[in-house]
DNA sequence: CCCTCTGTTGGATT
DNA sequence: CAATCCAACAGAGG
C-alpha cells in the first residue's frame, strides 16, 4: 500500500512516461479492476474504462489517488489498493498481475499490476474534481499545528486510527502514521483530545519533509516494481514491523499491538502509554 | 504438502 | 474510527 510518498513516486514516473506522448487505447485483462467508484471490491467491477486516445494530459497525485486525462476534463482515477503499482512494460506482453493498461503511442503500456486486486481504475468525467471528493486536505498542505488540529476536533478515540481516516487528512497510511507517532513521541492508543498543541505543531512542521524523503527513497528510475517494504533490502523504517527491536532513539524495545484492527508499533519510553492504557502482555 | 497467520487499502456492519 | 468483519490473494512460518 502506497501511502502519498509512494503514490507520488509512481505518479511523477508515469509523468516522465506519458510526457508529450498520446494514448492508443487500452487493454482490460481484470474487467473487475474497472470500478464505479473508489471501491477495494472486484466483485464491483465491469464497468466501461472509456475512451482513451489522443494526447495524454496531466497526470495529478491526490492523498493515495492518481489522476489520468484522456481529454480536456475526462479520465481516470487509480487507487494502488494494497498491493497495486503501475509499471511501464515495452511492448505488448501481459505482466504477472497485470489487471488493465494504457497503451501509449510509443509501443509501451502502463500497467496496473495488482496480486491482491484492492486496487481499481474508476472512469470519471471530470478528474480534477473527482480526485478530491471526499478527502481532507493532503497530510504535507498543513501550514501550522492549529490547523492540522482543527481537522480532528470532535475526534475522541485512539490518534492512530484518527490519522487514518483519509476524510481528515489524506495521505496517511498504516507505516506513515505510526512513523509520524513514534517522531513526536505520541503513543499510537492516545486519544485525540489528549494529543499536546507541541504534537500537532511537530506534526505539521515535519510531514511535509518526512513525506517528501520517502518519495525520493522510492527512487526516480525504476519501472515501477514495489520495493515499499519487501523487496530491496532492509526494512526503511524506525518503528514498523520492528517489534522487540531497539528504538533507533533509545534502544528500549519496540511494542506491537493491534490498534482499529491494524498492526500498531512503538516505542514504550518515546511514546508512554495514556493513563488507563493497560499494557497488554 | 497443509494449515495458520499477517498484511502498504477502505467500506460495511454490529 | 470503537471494534470486528470482509473483499482476494501472496508469502512466510510451523
Amino acid at each position: 500500500m502506497p501511502e502519498l510518498p509512494e503514490v507520488e513516486a509512481h505518479a511523477r514516473r508515469v509523468r516522465r512516461w506519458t510526457a508529450g506522448r498520446s494514448w492508443v487505447g487500452v487493454r482490460v485483462v481484470d474487467p473487475t479492476a474497472v470500478r464505479p467508484g473508489m471501491s477495494t471490491r472486484p466483485s464491483e467491477g465491469g464497468v466501461s474504462p472509456g475512451v482513451w486516445s489522443g494526447p495524454c494530459g496531466g497526470v495529478l497525485r491526490v492523498a493515495k489517488r492518481v489522476g489520468l486525462r484522456a481529454g480536456p476534463t475526462g479520465g481516470a482515477l487509480v487507487h494502488l489498493g494494497m498491493t497495486g503499482h503501475l509499471s511501464r512494460v515495452l511492448g505488448g506482453d501481459v505482466p504477472r498481475f497485470g489487471r488493465f493498461a494504457w497503451q501509449l503511442d510509443d509501443g509501451s503500456a502502463i500497467w496496473l499490476v495488482d496480486a491482491r486486486r484492492f486496487g481499481c481504475v474508476v472512469p470519471v468525467d471530470d478528474v480534477a474534481s473527482a480526485i478530491v471528493a471526499g478527502l481532507g486536505p493532503d497530510a504535507d498542505a498543513f501550514a501550522d499545528g492549529t490547523s492540522l488540529a482543527a481537522r480532528f476536533r470532535g475526534c475522541r478515540g485512539p490518534i492512530k486510527p484518527a490519522l487514518l481516516d483519509q476524510a481528515r487528512v489524506g495521505g496517511l497510511g498504516n507505516i506513515h502514521a505510526g512513523e509520524a507517532l513514534w517522531r513526536v513521541g505520541v503513543h499510537p492508543r492516545r486519544p485525540v483530545p489528549e494529543v499536546p498543541e507541541a504534537a500537532w505543531d511537530a506534526l505539521a512542521a515535519g510531514l511535509p519533509g518526512w513525506l517528501e524523503a520517502a518519495v525520493l527513497n522510492e527512487g526516480p528510475d525504476h519501472d515501477g516494481d514495489l520495493r515499499y517494504v519487501s523487496e530491496g533490502g532492509a526494512n526503511p523504517f524506525f518503528v514498523y514491523d520492528r517489534e522487540g527491536q531497539p528504538c533507533p532513539r533509545c534502544a528500549a524495545p519496540i511494542q506491537r499491538e493491534v490498534i482499529g484492527g491494524r498492526g500498531s508499533w512503538w516505542c514504550p519510553a518515546c511514546q508512554p502509554a495514556p493513563c488507563g492504557s493497560a499494557a497488554v502482555r
